[in-house]
DNA sequence: CATGAATGAGAGTTCATTCAT
DNA sequence: CATGAATGAACTCTCATTCAT
């Protein structure tokens, strides 16, 4: 395997276990069976590596949503594409949902904020735009897309965390269903 | 001031600030204005003062809902009483909220959860117990209670969450709103 | 028990165990049951503990060793009477003989040695002086004091650390057959 | 100089000096002029430096001992050759001589039997080993050898200790009287 | 004299990082 | 690019000792 990659990787497996702190350079290193200097190569820092870290796995996905979000299907539908999305993806890259879950409930001024808080900012806004948009068709969802964007993400970590667990299957069912509580949230 | 109240008042606010691991000892004593040997006198360990930190705020909490969740009210009811019990308590709490929402998306070889999972344990089990006690006199809720502990629970999470970036007032109409929108789901 | 006899007794027992510095005060305090503020009260020091506790055993030793030394039996009764002594004191004092053996090759400069070194040094002089004395009436002993002192102080220490691993029964035969041989280097 | 010859013979020269717990990583770094993560680099730990400062003269010594002890010669000869090795080595590790006879006389719960104990069982070994040969031969020694070897033991760490307070010249005479003497208490 | 609480100084150890090779 | 060795700074924690009560 590219070393790169290999590292990448057991840095991610390592931070998602124990945490960015926790974590030292010698043990990536020791379970990448490669040297310090070799890491301090490719990455600069412990931070540039937790940076890209999180990069490889969020460029992507933001790319994702976005396109999801700016799709031409309503509201409902584009919910529950992206939460299918997310699960679906989350199933394959469960060191990194678990890393991205710690990073979404962080201490404000901890260095996984000022590293990554990029990327929530990122994945915020995209939902937001999304539930801006969604409002000038409904008109009884005006000024509460905050509200909206916030507690779909809340759903969507929610799903996450649950799947880390592996507490459940997720099927189209639940993410109907889901999508459709959801729903009937805004209309009531 | 007490000492010991002082030291633990200072320091779950440095763990809210920058979380468990970021937070030194020194910065700790600095500004308790202590010294070491004194938090050590008290404490034990790092450890030691991380786990009575949490124990102080979390055993009056699991106490209250724990009397709320066996009360006689009926499934809804209480599910208000304690999702406006946790928005009231945590305004005043809030080091400890943002202390609690990190423990609970800490990595799950953390040394937070280590120390403070049994916490979050005792919590799960309260829901649960109170969402099986329901699902005796509501039939269509059998065999769901796990469902419905972890999705009532990410959703008091998430509440919390909004309400430490000051997102929202809170006020009986949230919480009727809320816990109607997740009724819907169970009745649907 | 009074309570400088209990603090002194119990701190003998650790030191014999562990050693002087690896010895805490804490744990002093601990397992004889008092407060740190008392020691200090009695012993003004860790120091002064240890100097006293010394002190309480040389000082009947030394004397009783003097009064030997200086008797008017010849040199090979007397060297027996002085192991027999050192041997059958030394069976009821054992955590003192531990300390005493590790205060004799304790390094020069360590603080064992300055605070317990001058009980060493009158050990010596009593030894060597009655090499001395006996050196008046045979002739051929003369010139060698210093030699027959460290070698039968070697003799001595060799023999109570044989005592504290329960290698031997001390009878008169023992002590007997090994001044013998000694005698045997002096005349040969 | 090698850092890590240059940090052994550093350490164990303070060890000698003033005894393994009242000597300081710090201070040990200081003197060897190299700073406190080489030192760990090399040793891991305190412990492992004091056990890798006694291997590196342990181990030569007990092999050159073993070679002696079983070799074709009488039990007397054996015995000054021992002897003689002892001495003559000594001379030229003094630092490990003192640290040796520390050793030797530790309380039996210190660190330093923790760590170091297990060469000083070698040597008895030895010792013992040859005793035990010895007495096939020569059946008045029969039974004794566990007396024989600690007696014998003692006489060489007595002479050692003289040795380090320059007490004495060690010639050839002074070895052979002395296995001389002990030779007569065996046969008398 | 007894006590719980407090202290300055320093203990051993580990951190992320860098350098010469 | 890979390596073993080296570093300054910081870490958690403990020491003997003292103070007000």
């Amino acid at each position: 395997m590219d070393n790169r990659e290999n590292i990448q990787k057991t840095a991610l497996s390592l931070f998602a276990e124990k945490g960015y702190h926790a974590v030292g350079i010698q043990e990536i290193v020791n379970r990448a069976e490669i040297t310090k200097p070799t890491l301090y190569h490719y990455f600069g820092s412990k931070e540039g590596l937790y940076l890209q870290c999180l990069e490889r796995d969020f460029s992507p996905l933001l790319k994702e949503l976005s396109r999801l979000a700016s799709s031409e299907e309503d509201i409902f539908s584009k919910m529950q594409l992206i939460l299918q999305y997310m699960l679906k993806n989350g199933k394959n890259h469960k060191d990194f949902i678990q890393t991205y879950l710690t990073l979404c409930s962080a201490p404000p001024l901890s260095e996984e904020i000022r590293i990554g808080g990029k990327f929530l900012n990122e994945l915020e806004r995209i939902l937001e735009d999304m539930f801006i948009d969604a409002s000038y068709k409904h008109g009884n969802m005006r000024g509460r897309h905050r509200n909206y964007s916030a507690t779909f993400m809340g759903l969507i970590n929610s799903s996450l965390s649950r799947l880390l667990r592996n507490e459940f299957e997720i099927d189209g069912d639940f993410v109907y269903r889901t999508v459709h509580q959801f729903a009937h949230g805004i209309y009531s």
